[in-house]
RNA sequence: GCGCUGAUAGUGUAGCGGUUAUCACUAGGCGUUGCCAACGCCUAAACUCGGGUUCGAAUCCCGAUCAGCGCACCA
């Protein structure tokens, strides 16, 4: 049994995660959480907005997971998010159909389904593996369909990334921030993909949870204001060229900036903070590293792109973040599609002054002499210049045809007019989350067994941030007058918003260690001292050690242990094992 | 989607034509126990689903679903 199958086992167990509708057969890429994981998830995503929402200062938003149309269209899910696949009839194996006739058509992206099926009639093409027919072409598209409301009118898709929903909310949040640049929104939501082939747990799912920022910055300038804030950082670097040498390359984010790794400071900068963010959820270090993009698999508009892969017990190097500069992709697609622009207007230090010709046509002349021409003849007067307008007559082309004008029923004039600024499309940075795989990674990385006099034990070494259960309120004996004290301990912590458990069943040490297995930071018992002078013990999960003191103290203290304030043996008076206060 | 393998209490498993469906752990109760998976007694709990073969199916056959692995896919 691999770390893989314990943690799953786990996590099944214990009320952490398991696969959805087993009641009903279950379905493939679909996974609940349970009381346990639903709490470190969310957990997870707090700390997350700590970082990104509280820290960085963007708008935290909340968008529909179902997205119309248009927007599908625009972000090119619709076609690019789509495969034609074709199947032979004999043996049944799946073929990419646009990728069998490659060396017949030169773009067989072009061709409808139809037209790749014709194609692979008329030369015959055959199934590669067996040399059976091959039957029509259907489409695979990973997106899933919904009708919004009665009568298929409107067809509706489940968003298969949360970025859409920031994108096309650009124009009212540009607002919200005063029309200025940088900006950020973020979401932390479900996002759909119909995975062809769902699997490894919660790694590949069918419905996911993301979080996302998109970044709008000012494209003329990458450099962060609060670059050396991170710039000492050191980290492993996975660059295209340390891809070559099949080694990442540990340096500081200043250096890798430096020497052009990566292409710019706000691009590294929240690498950086996708750095400190992992760590302090229980990343581990040493199975983490940023690696770049490719050439070839960076999306063609995506200027630089860093991964955050974690090494995975049974799975090896899994991502699990997405950094990306998607330059001004996404908004001129938006742009396009919606004919709204989408841009900031960007004021110049100093207004730049520029001669210009204004024209005026004569309408009340023009109107009735060409009518419906009108519109056209004086379209084609304004774009003349001066040496066309100030001879004795003025020959404009309308619909091919030369037509003289009057210069009377054209007056013009020269104006200085001052530019104060221009229209731009920001530029995107996107740091993208999977969270599903940053718990599992989690629980992955915090998991330990080691022996105790000659029992073995299972810990999930949990950040006092993200464990889902704070502390265990444990009465030495489940008797009425260690019950009565112990559950006025529990009210306590809980009326201090403390994730508190109680437990009574079975002997101290079982107890103990099934709160190891997860997670529980602190074990607190009550015990017969607790009745006679007052005192709790507090029990720490990573060193098995004890520490006594006033339970008057216990609310105060146990909050800054978990607070990362206090260390565990300047918590109270350290208690030697009793075996050997016995002797 | 394709191929191979599998599916039995909460978990891990035994059984491979006729069993009261095995065992361990876990969980609940009682007793005992004074700080790291102690002990005794008791209790609860399962053959993935649908067809078929057979006097009789957890067991054999077919299909579905799910899971693991390989292929393909992963904007």
């Amino acid at each position: 049994m691999d770390n893989y199958e314990k943690i799953t086992e786990l996590g099944r167990r214990r009320g952490f995660m398991w696969p959805a509708f087993e009641l009903y057969g279950g379905a493939a890429g679909f996974y609940d959480y349970g009381p346990l994981g639903a709490t470190l998830k969310r957990r997870i995503e707090d700390t997350w907005r700590q970082f990104f929402v509280i820290q960085e200062g963007f708008a935290e938003i909340e968008a529909p997971t179902i997205g119309v149309e248009g927007i599908f269209q625009a972000s090119g899910h619709l076609s690019g998010f789509s495969d034609p696949l074709t199947g032979c009839k004999e043996c049944k194996e799946v073929y990419r159909a646009d990728h069998l006739i490659k060396h017949i058509i030169e773009v067989p992206d072009a061709l409808s389904n139809e037209e790749i099926y014709k194609v692979i009639q008329e030369n015959e093409v055959a199934c590669p593996e067996c040399g059976g027919e091959l039957s029509e072409v259907y489409e695979f598209n990973l997106m899933f369909k919904t009708m919004i409301g009665p009568g298929n009118k409107t067809q509706g898709y489940l968003r298969p990334e949360t970025a859409q929903g920031m994108f096309i909310n650009f124009p009212r949040l540009l607002r919200y921030f005063r029309d200025s640049l940088p900006f950020a929104a973020v979401q932390i939501g479900k996002s759909y993909r119909n995975e062809i082939s769902p699997r490894q747990g919660v790694i590949r799912l069918r419905e996911f949870t993301q979080a996302e920022a998109e970044i709008f910055i000012d494209p003329r300038d990458k450099t962060h204001p609060k670059f050396d804030q991170v710039k000492d950082i050191s980290m492993k670097f996975y660059s295209q060229a340390a891809q070559e040498k099949g080694e990442p390359e540990e340096m500081t984010f200043g250096e890798a900036v430096g020497r052009g790794i990566v292409a710019h400071q706000t691009l590294a900068y929240y690498v950086a903070r996708t750095y400190q963010f992992l760590l302090a959820v229980g990343v581990s270090p040493e199975r983490l590293r940023f690696r770049q993009h490719k050439s070839d698999e960076m999306a063609h508009y995506a200027a630089d792109c860093w991964d955050a892969e974690v090494l995975l017990d049974h799975l090896g190097w899994i991502e699990i973040v997405g950094v990306a500069d998607r330059t001004d992709y996404d908004l001129k697609a938006h742009a396009a599609q919606s004919k709204v622009s989408l841009t900031v207007f960007v004021h110049y230090d100093q207004p730049v002054k520029r001669k210009k010709l204004v024209v005026k046509p004569d309408m009340k002349a023009l109107g009735p002499r060409f009518k419906g021409q009108a519109k056209t003849v004086a379209e084609a007067l304004k774009a003349m210049s001066v040496e066309d307008l100030k001879g004795d007559k003025i020959i404009v082309q309308v619909g091919g045809e030369p037509v003289e004008i009057d210069p009377s029923l054209v007056s013009y004039e020269t104006v200085v007019e001052e530019i104060r600024g221009e229209e731009i499309v920001p530029h995107v940075i996107e740091p993208s989350f999977g969270i599903d795989r940053i718990v599992y990674t989690v629980m992955d990385h915090s998991f330990y067994e080691d022996v105790v006099d000659g029992e073995p034990r299972s810990v999930l070494k949990f950040n006092s941030k993200v464990a889902p259960v704070d502390v265990a309120i444990l009465p030495l004996m489940d008797r009425d007058v260690l019950v009565k004290p112990s559950k006025a301990v529990l009210d306590g912590l809980r009326s201090r918003g403390i994730r508190v458990d109680y437990d009574t069943s079975g002997s101290i040490g079982r107890r103990y260690r099934r709160n190891d297995e997860v997670g529980t930071p602190y074990c607190v018992t009550i015990d017969y001292e607790t009745l006679e002078q007052g005192t709790v013990t507090i029990r720490d999960r990573d060193s098995m050690k004890q520490v006594k003191l006033d339970a008057q103290r216990l609310i105060g203290v146990l909050e800054e242990l978990l607070a990362g304030d206090r260390k565990f043996l300047d918590a109270g008076v350290p208690v030697v094992a009793l075996a050997a206060k016995e002797q």
